[in-house]
DNA sequence: CCGAATTTAGGTCAATCGTACTAGATATTG
DNA sequence: CAATATCTAGTACGATTGACCTAAATTCGG
């Protein structure tokens, strides 16, 4: 049920190093090319397999853009789930390296070209628009654990309303930070400025909220 | 040079009524199916001409991509460069209904459809990257007069890069509310969140900035 | 109303797409 | 070593793509 469409299981180390190979190069297609030139052929070509070849491991087009979707997921995940943030003990000290750490990661080329391609695809398809937003809800606890240690008092509804919020404002900085992009280069600014507004929000109670 | 691929021009008002159909045509394909499947003949039914009759208008495919780019974002422009905001004169005011609208305009099917598609589009294509850069150069703008009535201590490249994270920060909840997408229903909560936030930005002072 | 400009429709072509198929090479295991 | 599973490569096919071409129909200025 998990493994619908993807036939071969990479059963010999062999087979895991090249499902590994084919799938380096698809996303390395999927990132300079976009997935309008997303073909298995391209994709063959890139990981240097023969077509028949990528199909013995991925036997449909479908099936390769679901797997490289969920090893994209789970790398990304894994990634901001890390141990960096337990180092330190101060709740608004984590709530600084999170949003550096998140636009931080906007600068990497990988990041800048992927997103964009996989929002675009969560529109058109279901698994897609499954999987990332599987992906936001790993990222979201982690800033939900954070919110709560820095102000208690609020009710977990408004901690996750918090989270999402903050979360879909770091990601909107994806189309203007990163490679080649204009307003690369400002990032510690913006970091900055995530921390002051986000911050407010965060320790601002009930009581604030309903006058202005 | 403004035109370079787009060779009719559309002289009667049958072909400018017939372009116009077309590229609302072309926009429902792209919304609907993506660019990866816009293709002339998808476009040529969804329009109901015949392919000959469209290569008439567009003769290569770059060239519809094109006009249809230019006309999504000066129709984005359009819209958000409106007299609205003009109407009341409280600065805070203006605001508000700023993000208000922004967010709002994120709910409509077309909006949130769209725009990952033009900015995988904007990844790998140099044309689709200026239009989009052109399109937030529009907004920004209006954003940096309303910042600047509010706190006008600030100098003008703070209120320039307050204008960017700002704008960065509202595009990216396009992914999550809207058609279809699950935080729909909590635009009003995002907005409210967002006047928070960012009037703190904007009302902070050079001297608060230094510490903490 | 007539001739030129414009608009419409359909057909064709090379290239490329996803996928299926087959046969041989390599590795693994009893 | 034999036999079985795994892997690799090449080819082929039907479908679709963007682009090109031609010819008829329509519109419009003189």
């Amino acid at each position: 049920m998990a493994n619908m469409s993807s036939a071969r299981t990479a059963a010999s180390s062999k087979g895991k190093q090249r499902t590994g190979a084919i799938l380096k190069a698809a996303e390395r297609v999927l990132v300079r090319h976009g997935y309008h030139n997303f073909t298995m052929r391209a994709v063959a070509a890139a990981a240097q397999v023969s077509v028949g070849n990528l199909q013995y491991y991925y036997p449909t087009k479908n099936s390769l853009t679901k797997a490289l979707l969920e090893h994209v997921a789970l790398d990304y995940t894994r990634r901001l789930d890390g141990p960096r943030l337990h180092a330190t003990p101060e709740p608004s000290e984590q709530l600084r390296l999170f949003l550096s750490d998140m636009l931080g990661d906007l600068n990497r080329e990988r990041t800048t070209r992927l997103f964009p391609e996989i929002w675009a695809l969560a529109n058109h398809s279901r698994f897609a628009a499954k999987l990332t937003e599987e992906m936001y809800e790993v990222i979201r606890p982690v800033l939900a654990r954070i919110i709560h240690a820095i102000n208690p008092r609020l009710s977990a509804e408004r901690v996750r309303l918090l989270s999402q919020f903050i979360v879909a404002s770091l990601e909107g900085h994806t189309i203007f930070i990163g490679h080649g992009k204009p307003w690369i280069g400002e990032t510690r600014t913006f970091a900055q400025m995530a921390y002051s507004a986000f911050m407010r929000l965060i320790c601002e109670d009930e009581a604030d909220r309903s006058g202005s």
